[in-house]
DNA sequence: ATGAAAGCGCTAACAA
DNA sequence: TTGTTAGCGCTTTCAT
């Protein structure tokens, strides 16, 4: 495994050149000058060189690396689609790199462990992918400590990329309005306090919408503690009636619902448009659903980007990147029975 | 942030000394010396000092990190859900971190690149989440290297981690066998050469099973290139004539099917038992899949457990190791309705 | 723009 | 067991 050492007396020039060279330090104005970077490089190529990236980081007091932190309970800490896969594009145009460790909530509050986790996970930063309920104080213990880190899918006043689901929801309904419903439902499960934002703001996109219209807001819920079996019965009732919502923007339960507006005769979307929110690139059903998607991979790169603008500037604190959720044009909406 | 020169010169030592005490490498055996070591273990409690993973990488020349690698093109890598959350269990109990890269196929196979790619990535050894169509010639690259590698989720002859895809089928279908099931048919899409192992291994299984029932097993396919809204009819012809299954093994597709069986109006379990092998945590139907599930969370930590063995003994090639799937009891299967 | 030398924080070899 | 010394591979002064 050839060192800088190597390929210094391999071309003929001090340690400090090759480095100098292969890192583009060199400006390489002169053209003799030139010459010999690119000998340098060739010579490095050749032997196959790369940095070793810890020495690198011991000299440089930097790692060039972020951590992606994720809480022990996953349920807290979901891995979105396509969410690793951005973190690591845009890392890697970076000359990035990324590691993953998952820390107690203890760990994660004590105001003596963090900044020493950043030394052991060799990172300089932190994309926190606590989306929800995060351990009190985590916040002000990375804010004290100076570390710089960006929440991933949480809203927080700074320092966060998190989807546009008020404006997802909104445009979802918009689009059922613009074909033509009036009676639009919405459909979730029973909150608990304390969940993700998305419930709140999902459901603010589609009652603003709704509102904009003039027309009322109508929430379904399957009551909570209702077993999946007995799911259907209610679902039925939601279907039956000349109140019957003609459309329903579903945040989950789609499944549910499209079998009980089916096992009724009622066709969809002919009779029954469903907008979702459903993550699940295959398909479920016997349609395309329409989705209004978390934007996984754009989520990542959105992350990834702002940790590295926080690396350039540690102490500033930075507005949060609200990211426009990817509408999925499928087979499960068109205008009313009655347009 | 404290360095181990802080805590030797707080602890009225040498460098060294504290190093030890701290590594757990001075034995202590004299109860003075105990003593000492805990007066050195306090003090670094106290000021916090983490030791410096890039420092001792280079000192050490080894990294205590295993790399996560996953291709350019996500279908083939596919993170499996739970996976990454063994794999650092695993590593966490044994003091070592993961980083995840993602590799073009080129620099795959590149006998010049993947040693380096250690390097840079800081990483000892590979975890190769590549589960089908690896890029040719990259197994012999790693062995060539002597890079110690595991393979998740793939079938090789050695050094691999895989669920036993063949005796989950089994299983599930002699459970449908021992409910008194004779017709039991197995649904999967059409398969496409160079497709996972799970595909031939899943009905192989099932195939075994029925065999060893002396009952004659059958496969059912949406043909090749079926869109989804065409499928129902399919669907219909499987589950109509007096030799229809009143068991379904399904790899995939069992939305469909179940949809299906449901306007037919065949209740499920009772006209009809689906087993699958749905990975999703969530119910997608108002009943609970019976399911055979691939074990994610075992499969990250056996793969993590044998690249730390490989860490010990690089050169040592170790036998395959096959993770039983978990058998998810559900209410989608039942005694058949002549029983 | 170059080469020599120092140092990043740690462990490993030595002598005491 | 301890302290001393050397060195891991790299970047960074600082003269030249």
């Amino acid at each position: 495994m050839p060192t800088l050492d190597d390929i210094a007396a391999a071309a003929g020039v001090s340690r400090n050149a090759a480095s100098r060279a292969l890192s583009g330090r060199t400006k390489a104005t002169w053209p003799s000058v030139r010459e010999r970077v690119d000998h340098i490089r060739r010579v490095a190529a050749e032997l196959g060189y790369r940095p070793h990236a810890a020495a690198r980081a011991l000299s440089e007091r930097r790692f060039a690396c972020a951590a992606l932190i994720m809480g022990t309970e996953s349920s807290r800490s979901t891995l979105i689609h396509g969410l690793l896969d951005g973190i690591i594009t845009e890392l890697d145009a970076n000359q990035h790199r990324l590691s993953v460790a998952r820390l107690s909530d203890d760990a994660l509050v004590e105001p003596a462990t963090l900044p020493q986790v950043l030394r052991e996970c060799s990172a300089d930063g932190l994309l926190v992918n606590y989306t929800h309920a995060a351990p009190k104080g985590m916040r002000q213990v990375l804010e004290a400590a100076g570390i710089p880190a960006v929440w991933i899918n949480a809203q927080r006043e700074v320092d966060c990329v998190h989807p546009d689901d008020h404006g997802g929801a909104h445009a979802a309904t918009a689009e059922l309005l613009r074909l033509g419903h009036r009676r639009i439902a919405y459909l979730e499960w029973h909150q608990h306090p304390g969940e993700h934002y998305s419930f709140d703001a999902r459901r603010g996109g589609y009652e603003h919408a709704m509102r904009e219209a003039g027309l009322p807001p109508r929430s379904l819920y399957l009551p909570a503690g209702t077993a999946v079996e007995d799911s259907l019965p209610v679902v039925d009732e939601w279907l039956t009636g000349p109140e019957r919502p003609t459309a329903v923007l579903a945040y989950c339960f789609a499944e549910i619902l499209y079998l009980g507006a089916r096992l009724r005769g009622l066709s969809v979307p002919k009779d029954l448009s469903i907008s979702t929110f459903m993550e699940r690139p295959l398909l479920l059903i016997d349609r395309q659903p329409t989705a209004t998607l978390v934007p996984g991979y754009e989520l990542g790169r959105a992350s990834a980007a702002m940790l590295l603008d926080k690396f350039a500037a540690p102490t500033v604190a930075l507005a949060p990147r609200v990211i426009p959720m990817t509408y999925h044009s499928g087979d499960t909406i068109a205008p009313p029975p009655e347009a």
